[in-house]
DNA sequence: AGTCCACAGGAAGGGCAGGCGA
DNA sequence: TCGCCTGCCCTTCCTGTGGACT
């Protein structure tokens, strides 16, 4: 492309009205004035909450839903709005959210508790305290600002996998300490038989309230995704049909609405890069295919060395033929370990990768037996030819092959 | 009915990194 | 800072097994 082809594609570029009024609209942190169908949810919530404005502790809560069902985001929605009724009646109201999924923030019990300590203007050390100092200073911290305290903890589950769940027992003990401060904790949870893994003691004393949040169904993930259209897109920028078949698309998985909202933005993503001035239904497919595809070839590639070879190894077999077997898969494995320097792992080890791989949705691995010729795994590449390519050639790529 | 293939997948332990307490 | 502990990856060794073949 001519420098002067360029500029003209860039000026043209410009002048071009773009399909979105407001992306951000779509983005997953943004925070509508208004929640469709959790009615019910945000005024349980409420509900529990509210004792706080008249000086009362709330019970603690426990908040479950799976991905997409609108938790967290109502979760804010009535904490800010609890937040902003506090500070006109004068109420010391102090809300702490926390993601226990980011790493380096909340994923050790120290970590958590110094966390929360600094939210109070406390300073802590990186490491090398006690882990006891640490929930004195933080209960000094509380009982200092005199005030209801709200912790949030989204995807608390991850951390009480990891660290165990001691770290709520204790939390919930400190409240019978302090004096002029109380504690109230917030449990989001993606796992719906979470508090079945608890110790009872923890169990009763933070699951005072539940509260569930229930899939969406294809109707009201439509109300939803026009109401995020509305901000996100000009007039007349989405074709009929999409919004239904956007969230027919969503409801097939399981109701998830951040999904939704994604294939939406993705789909008008894909428009405007084609320069279409609306979004159709083929862009949907499009948008579809593309994020799987880049959810496989992201898992993929996040995985160490080995499996890129395990990986490259069944690709290249499958091209060939419908399904392959373990063995095959394994001789082919080690001999590309050896072009390329690399220690073959053992069978049963490479057994295991095979089914991780399987878990995490790259391949097919299903145990069958062949009679006389024994017993294996049939594994087989479920996803499309183009996603399979472009898998192909990064693997291949990576590993200079 | 019995054999036997080609693995699956459990158990135990080695070795290593990274976090923890002192 | 250093040893200790833990969790993770991996190996070794092992027993188990569905069904085509004899």
């Amino acid at each position: 492309m001519g420098e002067n082809n360029l500029t003209n594609f860039f000026s043209e570029y410009i002048k071009q009205e773009s399909i979105f009024k407001q992306k951000s609209a779509l983005q997953n942190n943004f925070l509508p004035n208004e929640i469709t169908h959790r009615d019910e949810q945000i005024m349980n919530v409420a509900k529990i909450l509210a004792p706080v404005l008249k000086g009362n502790k709330p019970s603690n809560l426990f908040v479950y839903g799976k991905t997409g069902t609108g938790k967290t985001l109502t979760i804010r929605h009535i904490t800010e709005n609890l937040m902003k009724t506090a500070e006109t009646q004068k109420i010391p109201l102090k809300v702490i959210y926390m993601n226990c999924k980011m790493g380096k923030v909340a994923d050790t019990e120290y970590r958590l508790i110094a966390t929360l300590a600094r939210e109070f203007g406390q300073e802590i050390p990186i490491t090398g305290l006690p882990t006891d100092e640490i929930y004195s200073i933080f209960f000094r911290c509380v009982e200092r600002a005199e005030k209801s305290v709200f912790i949030i903890m989204d995807e608390i589950d991850s951390i009480i996998g990891k660290i165990g769940d001691e770290i709520l027992y204790n939390l919930t003990r400190i409240n019978s300490e302090l004096k002029k401060s109380q504690i109230t904790i917030i449990g989001i949870s993606n796992d719906l038989v979470f508090t079945d893994n608890l110790d009872p003691r923890v169990k009763s004393s933070l699951s005072e309230e539940e509260v569930v949040y229930p899939p969406y169904n294809a109707f009201q993930l439509q109300n939803i995704l026009r109401e995020r259209s509305t901000i996100a897109f000009r007039e007349d920028a989405i074709e009929p049909g999409v919004i239904e078949k956007c969230a027919a698309l969503s409801a097939r998985e399981h109701g998830d609405a951040r999904r939704a909202i994604e294939l939406l933005r993705v789909a008008g993503e894909l428009a405007e890069r084609e320069q279409s001035k609306k979004i159709q239904l083929s862009h949907l497919d499009l948008a579809d295919d593309k994020i799987e595809k880049d959810r496989v070839l992201d898992t993929i590639l996040k995985q160490p060395k080995q499996y890129h070879v395990v990986v490259y190894s069944i690709l290249k077999l499958t091209k060939n033929s419908e399904s392959v077997m373990t063995g095959e898969v394994y001789d082919l494995y080690k001999n590309v370990c050896n072009s390329v320097n690399l220690r073959p792992l053992t069978q049963r080890r490479v057994s295991d990768v095979i089914s991780e791989l399987d878990v995490l949705g790259v391949i097919n691995a299903k145990v069958t037996s062949k009679g006389r010729y024994g017993r294996t795994r049939e594994i087989t590449t479920e996803v499309g030819p183009e996603i399979l390519d472009e898998a192909w050639k990064a693997v291949s790529e990576e590993l200079g092959l």
